[in-house]
RNA sequence: GCCUCGGUAGCUCAAUGGUAGAGCAGUUGACUCUUAAUCAAUUGGUUCUAGGUUCAAGUCCUAGCCGGGGUACCA
């Protein structure tokens, strides 16, 4: 054989080598699909349009309507010349009600050996059963698609993590509360949407590929133009292009997509992630705290049908509960900080602040500048405590380059992060658009590093930018907080995950 | 990257260093209103991988792989 020397980690049947029909199982389903061949049955050439989904036979029941449903098996129950299943669309389940002398002979013995998670289409009239439950006598049936391996446990469901993620399919089929949550991520989205464009905002796209990965420090993903002969870059942020988009006179302008960062994974991040940043000309921060709130409690109402959320532990213990009711608590920075840190933790000098901070706990091992003291500060203590949505306003200008000074306190800048649950869900600002002083910020902020300059961009603002107000929303997070769920993995369909089929190597890529 | 916990049948889980088990699923049979159907019988294992200790390893040791949690990195 020539896969004999072959090893595979994962010995599950779900993961398997496409060619191990040594599983008795998978065996089995093939010589199964083999005898319906024979009998002149093709369930992968069948074809079957459903009156309805699943769900309609309940909402919409009238004893002895005719229906067509279709749906995969989730359940049989042969009790000799009559069997009980259930198919299941996305609406829900419904039961087929399969009797010898409805279907015939050869039919009702072909549909007893059927398997779980074969999808079929049935024909029949709604009744209810003895004990009430809806159901179609059905008068006859097609088998829609063999499933040649075996579905997750049926009443257990699938509960390895792992499986769940690399094979997110058995996680929906198999656990409905799992493909709820993805489908009001989904009905997130479009409410999101929904919102901006009745507010006149545009939507975009822009560039992924970028030649200078700029809007926000994090390290890029390296990715290879062949034509060109050079490397791009996976973007990192949308700010920098939605900004030329200001300039080109598109005055409300909102992108929601997937952006980039090569950074660590763990419970609050995934390397790709979706963000919406949207900009507002003629607008400041206090505009897009105004649509911050407008926005989140318009899709939790829309969504969820309230603006209070609660989170559960395993058990179904409430842990929080989020109250997303207007108007949102507006704290500053620095009083935050004094409030934790000491009243006069802006008067003493940096050494002592050093002294304080480990003396909270705080790891300082990362933080060089007086500033990142302070930083690591908000991060770690003060953040993680703001569960309520929380605007966090006049941060330091040193933390942000891409906005403006505030008027009163020339050491902030005009700019909030929203808290809630305990992490930040969006920032935003008052956008800088004084050419000179953003050039002056950025070249600070590049270092000697000259070519990471986005001259292009620096050029865009000569042109003129109109003062605007710009957010960002974190998508994943802000959908955590809205689902009650406690990790990142639990909102990204397909969470990136080490692969499996070969070991990790340098990359050819890499500088 | 570091710390820590975990990986046993298709699924969910057991198993003092001493014959690797159960429930469900599967297979065969009975049953024309079941619904985690029931009843009878029955198949199914490279215990993640590779070494080591031992008379004997799922269990102990070392290394690795993959995953969870934490931490670091992350304006």
């Amino acid at each position: 054989m020539a896969h004999k020397g072959l090893r595979f980690v994962l010995q599950s049947v779900f993961i398997a080598h496409p060619m191990d029909e040594s599983n008795p199982l998978i065996e089995q389903r093939r010589s199964k699909l083999a005898s319906l061949r024979s009998e002149g049955v093709d369930p992968f050439r069948a074809k079957f349009t459903p009156s309805e989904p699943c769900a309609n036979s309940h909402s919409d029941f009238v004893e002895g309507r005719a229906v067509a449903v279709a749906g995969r098996l989730v359940s049989l129950r042969d009790m000799g010349k009559t069997t009980f299943a259930h198919v299941k669309d996305q609406s829900g389940a419904l039961q087929l009600f399969v009797r010898k002398d409805d279907v015939g002979e050869a039919a009702y013995a072909r549909f007893r050996h059927l398997d779980l998670a074969d999808f079929v289409g049935a024909r029949g009239t709604l009744f209810k059963t003895k004990t009430g439950e809806i159901s179609v006598r059905v008068s006859e049936y097609v088998v829609l698609a063999k499933a040649l391996r075996p579905p997750p446990a049926k009443w257990h469901g699938l509960s390895d993590t792992e499986t769940r993620y690399r094979q997110r399919y058995l996680d929906l089929m198999s656990n409905d509360e799992v493909r709820e949550t993805f489908l009001k991520r989904s009905a997130i989205v479009h409410e999101i949407r929904a919102f901006l464009h009745r507010r006149g905002f545009a939507e975009v796209e822009t560039p992924m590929m970028q030649a200078i990965p700029g809007g926000a420090a994090a390290r890029p993903f390296v990715t290879r133009h062949n034509t060109f002969g050079r490397d791009f870059f996976l973007r990192i942020a949308l700010e920098l292009y939605l900004k030329r988009l200001l300039v080109g006179g598109i005055d409300r302008v909102f992108e929601m997509g997937r952006n980039f960062r090569n950074e660590g994974i763990s419970r609050r991040h995934n390397p790709e992630f979706t963000m919406l940043e949207a900009y507002q000309a003629y607008g400041d921060y206090e505009t897009m705290m105004e649509l911050c709130q407008s926005l989140i409690c318009h899709v939790a109402q829309m969504v969820l049908g309230t603006l209070r959320i609660e989170h559960k532990d395993a058990d179904g213990g409430v842990i929080r509960t989020i109250d997303l009711t207007p108007e949102w608590r507006r704290a500053r920075y620095k009083d935050l900080v004094r409030e934790k840190a000491g009243d006069d933790w802006f008067k003493i000098v940096p050494q002592q602040r050093r002294e304080r901070a480990a003396k909270l706990g705080i790891d300082l091992a990362a933080a060089g500048e007086d500033f990142e003291v302070t930083s690591a500060v908000f991060e770690k203590l003060i953040e993680p405590t703001l569960i309520q949505p929380t605007f966090v306003t006049h941060l330091p200008k040193e933390l942000v380059p891409l906005a403006k000074i505030s008027g009163d306190d020339p050491d902030t800048v005009e700019v909030f992060e929203c808290c809630i649950n305990g992490q930040e869900i969006a920032p935003a600002y008052t956008e800088q658009n004084d050419p000179i002083e953003q050039r002056e910020r950025l070249q600070h902020q590049a270092g000697g590093e000259q070519q990471k300059l986005d001259e292009d961009f620096l050029v865009a603002l000569e042109h003129g930018m109109p003062p605007a107000g710009g957010i960002g929303i974190g998508i994943d997070r802000l959908c955590m907080m809205l689902l009650g769920q406690e990790s990142i993995r639990d909102v990204i369909l397909f969470p990136q995950l080490k692969p499996r089929d070969e070991p990790a190597s340098p990359s050819p890529l890499a500088p």
